[in-house]
DNA sequence: GTGACTGCAAAAGGTTTGCAGCGTA
DNA sequence: TACGCTGCAAACCTTTTGCAGTCAC
């Protein structure tokens, strides 16, 4: 985690940023959230909870910022707000998500399952796929729906 | 078409919501359009352009009450605003989509290519799949980006 | 030292809501 | 007639922006 740190240091400052005290705390919160998918809200919660200055407007500007890079990858699970998620160390793919309707939580799959998929729409639609996105709506056999109501999830 | 907009008014009907001018019109737009993706904002001034008198909360709230009786699925692409796409007929699954990244045009897939990978899901992961999302990111082969500029493509 | 970065507060969207009046069944 | 639906405007919420001051390099 602290080797992974460095590298987006590095990355940032190999596009000519500077390494702010915001940034590196935005960057951790992320880093330390990795199977979450914060939102700017939340990333912004964690920050202070950790005695860090930070204002919410430097953390949408980070955000912006780490999606440029091809850092984070900034998606909408159609809950109003948008959300940040770490791309894998490789920056291929996004992962697949499954969103279970009873408690709303989501999680990944990080195996990448669509090559084959890209293929068939190259050939048949004549559409280069550079990146794809997919979800899956459904309930986790085991979901008991109680430990984990809706309202709370939302609110999180 | 005219009896795709019967159809769905019997379903209105059936489900106890009255059936008004500004409802029938927002429909028809919708099926006019089919194969776009239009914002609430997008389907107020069709509406209105055709003279129909309507309010922009009265189609958010008509789209809000389509989508709870899932004839259309609400979406976002990621550029701030929701869309809304006709389910097809069986309202089976949404549709596929390849999101040009030149000209940011949104073209649909109707095949379902993932009934395989949702038994994996199934099996892998003991997660149950109702309704999947998956969208391509990536360039056409012959898109020329000229008479597609984005930010014609965002206006509309 | 200088240009990039930050925090604040205000502005800017998109979407939702309260309410009085209207229209459908 | 009664209740649901509508239009308007205000409220709401997330995100963006302008600006003066600060900080990393």
């Amino acid at each position: 985690m602290q080797q992974e740190l460095e590298k987006i240091n590095q990355q940032l400052i190999r596009s000519q940023y500077k390494m702010t005290h915001q940034r590196e705390a935005t960057i951790r919160i992320l880093l330390e959230n990795e199977e979450d998918h914060l939102s700017a809200e939340k990333v912004y919660m964690l920050v202070k909870e950790k005695n860090e200055n930070i204002g919410l407007a430097t953390v949408y500007r980070t955000l912006e910022l780490l999606c440029d890079l091809h850092i984070v990858e900034k998606m909408n699970f159609g809950d109003g707000v948008s959300r940040y998620d770490l791309r894998s160390d490789e920056h291929e793919h996004m992962h697949h998500h499954m969103i279970c309707q009873i408690c709303l939580e989501v999680k990944e799959i990080k195996d990448d399952w669509l090559k084959e998929i890209e293929l068939r729409v190259q050939k048949e639609y004549g559409f280069k796929v550079s990146d794809h996105r997919l979800d899956f709506m459904g309930v986790y056999n085991n979901c008991n729906g109680k430990d984990c109501k809706k309202e709370d999830k939302l609110l999180a």
